[in-house]
DNA sequence: TTGTAATCTAATTTC
DNA sequence: GAAATTAGATTACT
């Protein structure tokens, strides 16, 4: 039964329209949020209330050339969350958090959000973002040791 | 309680799920555990059934370097598949595909695999993903009009 | 330039 | 099959 038949790639390709994409998939961003009265532009994530201090700006001076102004504009248009800067502190927990647990569940993750006056959301990512650090460290290493252990084969190999 | 795999080869060597041996013992680091010997997996049975050498003519062409061998070994030794990259060609199809029948059939997803030289399942797994963001985008945009009708309210009252 | 937050999506798990 | 999550790869900001 060829119910199949309708969906030939031939005809398929004819009804290729290009810009059926930004209709259908909207980039998905919740941050864009209700903000009543306020500038919810605030960037560095954290506030009050904690040990931390992040003060220190060093002397970074940033340039604030119009290019980079309309590459920001762009960017806030495009819809990409603007890099959270975590505190030191923040670090440090979320550090010593991930050496006994690298993969907290909803209720830790919730927990060090409350605690660290941060979003869940940005909890799980920094998780992610550093288990794959990790990772890439481990396999890192790995390569190097059967690297070596390979030179090492060889020039054994050569003394003879 | 952890009564659910009785006996699965993980749970035997403890790569369980992540939680339930955190604060038992290590953290849970699935890619440190490899143990180069091959008893650890049961079911290793034939080489290379999903070794999955699809590379696509259009699609990057992937380094065959050391490294990338090495990780291709981790992942089989953790037991994911390794991902697809799917080519652009595939994808037009798939979206062109998706625009008519977001739920295609065996039929037609078998019909599909064929011509793209793909696995049946990758197809099921790729409308799955698919459907998937097309939910979010949906939500997504509702909420946007939400958040545009309160605040158009809140701006004729603010009129007065 | 480097490190890493953010994004996208293929694959997996649980229900 | 949906929902939630993880992994892998990349992008882009500082």
């Amino acid at each position: 039964s060829s119910a199949q038949s309708a969906f030939t790639i031939d005809s398929i390709l004819g009804l290729d329209r290009p810009d059926q994409r930004t209709v259908l998939s909207a980039p998905y961003r919740p941050w864009t949020d209700v903000k009543p009265a306020g500038q919810n532009r605030g960037v560095v994530a954290d506030s009050d209330a904690s040990v931390d201090v992040r003060v220190n700006e060093d002397s970074k001076s940033y340039s604030k050339s119009p290019a980079d102004a309309y590459r920001r504009a762009l960017n806030w248009y495009i819809g990409r969350r603007p890099r959270t800067a975590f505190s030191s502190f923040q670090i440090k927990i979320l550090e010593s958090v991930f050496q006994v647990n690298s993969y907290p569940g909803i209720d830790i993750r919730e927990e060090l959000a409350k605690k660290l006056h941060l979003d869940e959301d940005r909890i799980q990512i920094w998780f992610q973002n550093r288990r794959a650090k990790l990772k890439r460290s481990h396999r890192e290493s790995q390569f190097l040791m059967v690297k070596n252990v390979l030179s090492d084969i060889q020039s054994s190999r050569d003394e003879r």
